[in-house]
DNA sequence: TTGTTGCTTGGGAACCGTTTTCAATAAGGA
DNA sequence: TCCTTATTGAAAACGGTTCCCAAGCAACAA
């Protein structure tokens, strides 16, 4: 069995996820740790970053750039309004359509049924203010 | 402007595409035509696949493992149903819902929203006979 | 505190899907 | 048929992510 070890490289990842307001990339993640400072490695973040996940601390996301991002997130089940320019990020949930969608998929003989649901525009900050 | 000229290898790939129940990948889809016969390049795969998005005749998803998946849709607006073992897919529409979340978002002072709905399970075929 | 164990780190190479390059090819109008 | 130029395709480039493995260090025992 795998026990974790407590690293400052750990906690350092862990910190600056938390003071981004959206999702981040590994890499920007580990850039911004480096330019302050905090001078760890890339496989390092990417390591911690999984494991934050798998801990259930924070989710992905998978853009269709191919580049996952990540972010601190709640345990509960939601979904996310993601602003397209600046990532700003707000969860949300979404009563009623968890049964919905799950009554639509046993129609269809489907079983184990999971969703991805997320919503992408541009936030008030980031709006045309013309 | 670009005007497009048409090809056997055009042609092929989009047969083939017709041919799958579901989402195949471009490698996958290449291998398929190698392997009957139909001997053109991975490159040009890709780029017929990235036209019929672009001209609306496929839909593309980017799943969390960085592969891009193509498959041929219907032009109204939908989600899917797909199944994670065999790619089977089942197109659907949920009234109601878009209406809401564009509430959601505007609620938030987001705009210009988009939205990304996909259901996975295991369809019947798929699923434990035990 | 010191010693031991083995999880963790990190730099670079490897991977893998996708895109770009560019010379050869071929579609389609004149 | 000829000519123009979009298209093809093999190889190289790319970009994000993972693997490799020797050095480092956290946790625990004595």
């Amino acid at each position: 069995m795998t026990q974790r070890r407590a690293t400052w490289q750990k906690s350092a990842v862990r910190e600056r996820l938390a003071l981004s307001a959206g999702f981040v990339s590994a890499q920007a993640l580990h850039a911004e740790l480096v330019a302050t400072g905090q001078k760890l490695g890339l496989t390092t973040v990417y390591r911690a970053l999984t494991d934050m996940v798998e801990l259930g601390e924070a989710d992905a996301l998978t853009g269709s750039d191919g580049e996952t991002r990540y972010r601190i997130c709640g345990t509960e089940h939601h979904h996310h309004l993601i602003c397209t320019k600046c990532g700003k990020t707000v969860e949300f949930e979404l009563s009623g359509f968890e049964s919905a969608t799950q009554a639509l998929a046993q129609a269809h003989g489907f079983s184990e049924v999971s969703h991805s649901i997320e919503l992408f525009g541009t936030c008030a900050d980031c709006g045309v203010a013309s």
